[in-house]
DNA sequence: TACTAGGTATAGGCTTTATCTATGGAACTC
DNA sequence: GAGTTCCATAGATAAAGCCTATACCTAGTA
């Protein structure tokens, strides 16, 4: 059984007749008459009485007839319900952002995104780098704002923006105000840091180990706004990168001149998903956002 | 779109992956990729996402999916719906019989398919010939058991019996107990006949024409039974059919030898139209019943 | 790193089949 | 009785489905 025979079937139906049905299905009149006879040799049951002038439905064509149309009409809703499920901006998507992006960078992207699909759903997920890419491997989120080093061949990412890390001193430290640091120049100070878990904390472990250093850490916080406190307040000395530099805290910030002392965002996503349009929409705007924010840090 | 492709999306969405879904639809693991990427093709949208080892459903997937699985079930439904049509004993067959014929063989027939038939629904029609034919035309009867002549092509015929017409004639006729009489020996006598339309009738016209007579008609009347009551109370003689001989009646009956003098008795239906099971099975309980008939007089 | 295994996509050939044109045959019309 | 209409049949052609072989990719392993 095809779904041709059953549109032919539906048409000799209609129009009472094997060639004006043949006509309204662009085919020739044989290539109908075949089909309908093939699938009634397929039921094994005539469906229509050829009564010379006119053609009529058998008791097996009158129990078969409303089947075929629901077929079809079945499948016309299977294509729709693709149709409308690429074109619908009331999609949904989940996105994944570590702690020490996301109340940076969020506030901007969500607002942008909602001003274009304000009937989209939302999902935000603050956690760090393993739960998400863990949630991105189980789809539990679609797009994950973190940052590198990634070392899973199965995420694919589009690099955003590479940002420097800077000192962040007391400001009666006796390096606050230099030009120029190096995290050589930090040699023996006591550190702040983020808690074990949050990959700034490897990055500014990792940029040590390049320095030869190994950190004394003196505290360590979930965020970097304790961070900054605990800083101002001289426990210590720590590393923040650029965005999350705040000048209201009562610290002394220098870049550091390190190859190291980088950080660079991306935006992931599991190899070959496909993604709805709510989704991409919402990559675009955060790709498009990081963008616009290079060439306005640029041009002047 | 294809059933074929549906089946094959069915089979990935179950196996999770291409090649046991071939496996079980037991074709090469190739056709069914290729197919697959057809059907995302037709529909422009991607319905699995391919991540290495494993096969995930897209969005798009997920809509289309339940759509997919309708159609086939449809499908199904439709075929069983024929098929179940097809063997259904509690089938309807609406059989047409004129007057001159029911009272003496519908009972058998009713009787017999009744006994192997009895959830099908059965409606008899008694009714003059053209009536009959009209009804077969629109389908309103299925089957009719009429007399010959008919000169209908439309029509299909099969012949059940063919019976000599008799004399009936006042016991106290002077030929009353002939062995032998044609229609030339009754000549002049008053005619009692069955009323204008029954083909009986036509037929006792035609045959008198044959033998160069005009009836002259005294009484007529709608049924044989008061055609012979007529006979016995010798307001004429008159001509039934073999089955409508009854010894009961006060009349005299000798077989006439004219040719015309025979009745053949048919089984007609539309020709080229199709009949469900139980139409067929009533059919086959006439003709049998007219052929055992045949047998049992002819052989003892 | 290289190699194997598991799984999908691609390429090329073969076979089936849906469609076409041309024609036959039956029934209805003028 | 010729012409028309309509469905079925026949033979040819082109498309499409399926096959085998193979390339390609990822993941796991020596």
């Amino acid at each position: 059984m095809e779904l041709q025979q059953l549109r032919y079937v539906c048409a000799v139906a209609d129009t009472g007749s094997f060639s004006r049905a043949a006509e309204r299905c662009q085919i020739a009149q044989p290539s109908l008459s075949q089909q309908i006879l093939k699938l009634e040799e397929d039921l094994d049951a005539k469906l229509f009485d050829r009564l010379g002038r006119s053609i009529r439905l058998t008791e097996a064509g009158r129990a078969f007839l409303p089947h075929a149309r629901s077929v079809l009409q079945n499948v016309e809703a299977a294509r729709s319900s693709v149709a409308v499920q690429q074109l619908d901006v009331r999609g949904s998507v989940a996105v994944g952002v570590i702690p020490t992006i996301a109340p940076y960078r969020m506030p901007g992207y969500t607002a942008r995104f909602t001003e274009k699909f304000s009937q989209a759903r939302m999902r935000i997920v603050e956690d760090m780098t393993p739960a998400l890419v863990e949630g991105l491997r189980d789809q539990s989120i679609d797009l994950a704002i973190l940052a590198l080093p990634l070392r899973h061949k199965d995420l694919e990412v589009i690099p955003l923006c590479t940002e420097p890390v800077f000192a962040a001193l007391p400001r009666d430290h006796p390096r606050a105000g230099s030009d120029s640091l190096s995290l050589n120049d930090l040699r023996g100070e006591p550190f702040v840091m983020l808690r074990d878990g949050h990959c700034f904390r490897d990055l500014s472990i990792a940029a040590c180990s390049s320095a030869r250093i190994t950190p004394n850490i003196a505290f360590e916080s979930g965020q970097f706004s304790s961070v900054l406190a605990m800083v101002g307040a001289g426990v210590g000395i720590s590393m923040v990168p650029e965005m999350a530099v705040d000048p209201g805290a009562a610290c002394c910030y220098t870049r550091l001149s390190d190859a190291r002392a980088r950080r660079t965002i991306v935006l992931a996503s599991l190899r070959g998903r496909t993604f709805n349009l709510v989704q991409n929409a919402f990559a675009d705007v955060v790709t498009a956002m990081e963008h616009t924010r290079r060439h306005d840090l640029s041009s002047p």
